[in-house]
DNA sequence: TCTCCCAGTGTGCAAATGCACATCTGCTGC
DNA sequence: GCAGCAGATGTGCATTTGCACACTGGGAGA
């Protein structure tokens, strides 16, 4: 869809306009094109992420609360987001930048890193700096969606990141979803999958999202691997979050269900046998599941913004 | 002068403005500002760099490194790729695509160019768009084989390149290696020869590779130009790398050895006087052999990898 | 107290941009 | 051979933006 040529075009007109500060006009008269292609041309780069916009967030952090939560749950590190943004997406972008500066910062000495994808980590890989560089393998945690959304694309997102990075990738290449507990036994076998995930658990970080199993906001639902009415049953039974497409309960103890045996990926008790184990979840709707992820011991880094860690030490 | 609480407005309008999809007028009216001011305070925001407009080339340079290389070795221009590949084949055409283009910057306004054929030059012609054009006069600047290897064919090779740009061709119709420098020496008096070497004295650019006389990788042995024990000895007696099949020592100086008498091209001192010498080398192994050629002076632009240009800034 | 100055603010307009709609071009299937 | 169609390309116009210039208020110094 998007070939080097096209990118390359694509990538010049930009420039011109962004960075040559030329009008339209100029560019076309320069290129010998009309002004209009120009403009789509433009529409372009910027859909496709050719530009990519970048807004320096003035980071505040609570360094109090992250003490707490530190000394509280046995951290190795907290991120906590000085209160601020009210508007969800505002947020969501300011916590995926707090954990992008971090991330940069300890990618440098490291080797490999496995990521789950959710919107959450899609947005901590957006708000990598693109002139940021590490020599980092870029390993696909959980299995892939048929239908491309494109913050769950997990093999797109892997690539992406680890051209980004200048360094290399690693595929899961199998659904993340297989239709019942055996077949998912049987996936998980076989030559390609077994050895991704053995390199998976041999990661020095791993990058996770955490969920809370709400019909609204859920990755569940969005991407079709579970039902509104499945999901509430689960809350109803004890359920209380997700990390890494693996459900828990409030106790941060594997929720006893069919999907958590159905889903290829990488496993909690993976997760807790790494090194490092970051995770990223904003808003205070998250905060039960967030203290169930905490309590799995899974975890080893938290971001977060204040008013969800409030939230987390009144528990 | 950009305190804390401003540094966030402009975060926020430049969120709005670029992230949010709104206008000025909106954002004006959502902040209770007028629209002067939205405007102002974007352009500080971009001014400041609260906002940064990334584009994302395909091909990475490092920036810093060819600063380094340029001030070091008082080079006109430096292209150097951003770490990346690791395989030679695919770290090999990506420095063949930074070359290409660069040259098709640079060949618009030109109207001559001198070709000195080999595996690298072979990859860079090949990396130049279809679809580029470009009125230049390509001229062979170094013998043909007699026999075909696609990346030594040179004719065949110029007049592609030539049709390629829309361009004229111009021939050297001579062999590469004469049996002697007596018969070298005559062959280059010959009118047709005397007139293309003349020619290629004047051309305001010219495309070389550098290659380490390695029996492994170099030209010489795969072009059946010398035999693999040659070779060696050369390389004990001081010899470091070779360009336009001329081979040099560690300080760019002609190594005195007869293959160089009988080599029928441009020469070194040529090219040293040409207007605008463009090298294309890649690979750690060949580090030594570019810091020979930097410091015979032919050359005023590089093109080459990052771990390569580390190695080389070393010397 | 008055005057000057300057940083910040608003007005009006020309230029630049975004986009709906019209047109063209090349391809597929009948 | 051609109707139908999808994608690329151009035209015209309303909206949005950039900026020169005019204005304001408040502080420093005479």
């Amino acid at each position: 869809m998007i070939d080097s040529a096209q990118h390359e075009l694509l990538a010049k007109v930009a420039s011109m306009y962004y960075e040559g500060e030329m009008t339209q006009n100029e560019i076309a008269a320069a290129l010998e094109l009309s002004r209009v292609k120009i403009y789509r041309l433009l529409k372009q780069a910027r859909e496709t992420q050719v530009v990519r916009i970048f807004i320096d967030w003035h980071i505040k952090r609570a360094p109090a609360v992250e003490a707490q939560l530190i000394e509280r749950f046995g951290l190795d590190e907290a991120l906590v987001l000085g209160s601020g943004a009210t508007d969800s997406a505002l947020l969501l972008r300011q916590i995926a930048q707090l954990a992008a500066r971090y991330l940069e910062g300890i990618l440098a000495d490291t080797a490999s890193m496995s990521i789950c994808f959710g919107s959450t980590t899609y947005e901590v890989i957006n708000a990598i700096r693109l002139d940021f560089q590490a020599n980092v393998k870029v390993m696909q945690a959980t299995g892939s969606l048929s239908h491309a959304l494109k913050e769950f694309d997990s093999s797109a997102l892997t690539r992406q990141l680890a051209q980004k990075l200048g360094g290399e990738a690693l595929y899961l290449s199998c659904p993340l979803l297989a239709d019942d507990a055996r077949a998912a036994a049987i996936i998980r076998e076989q030559a390609v999958v077994a050895r991704t995930l053995d390199q998976v658990r041999r990661a020095n970080i791993a990058l996770v999202g955490i969920g809370d199993l709400h019909p609204q906001t859920s990755g569940f639902l969005r991407a079709g691997v579970a039902e509104s009415a499945q999901l509430r049953e689960y809350r109803e039974a004890g359920a209380i979050g997700d990390m890494a497409w693996q459900i828990f309960d409030g106790g941060g103890r594997l929720f006893p269900c069919e999907l958590n045996q159905r889903i290829i990926g990488v496993t909690l008790d993976e997760l807790s046998a790494l090194p490092q184990t970051i995770a990223v979840a904003a808003g205070v709707n998250k905060a039960a599941a967030i203290v169930g992820a905490l309590r799995s011991g899974a975890i080893n880094v938290l971001c977060t913004d204040e008013a969800t860690a409030a939230r987390i030490l009144e528990a």
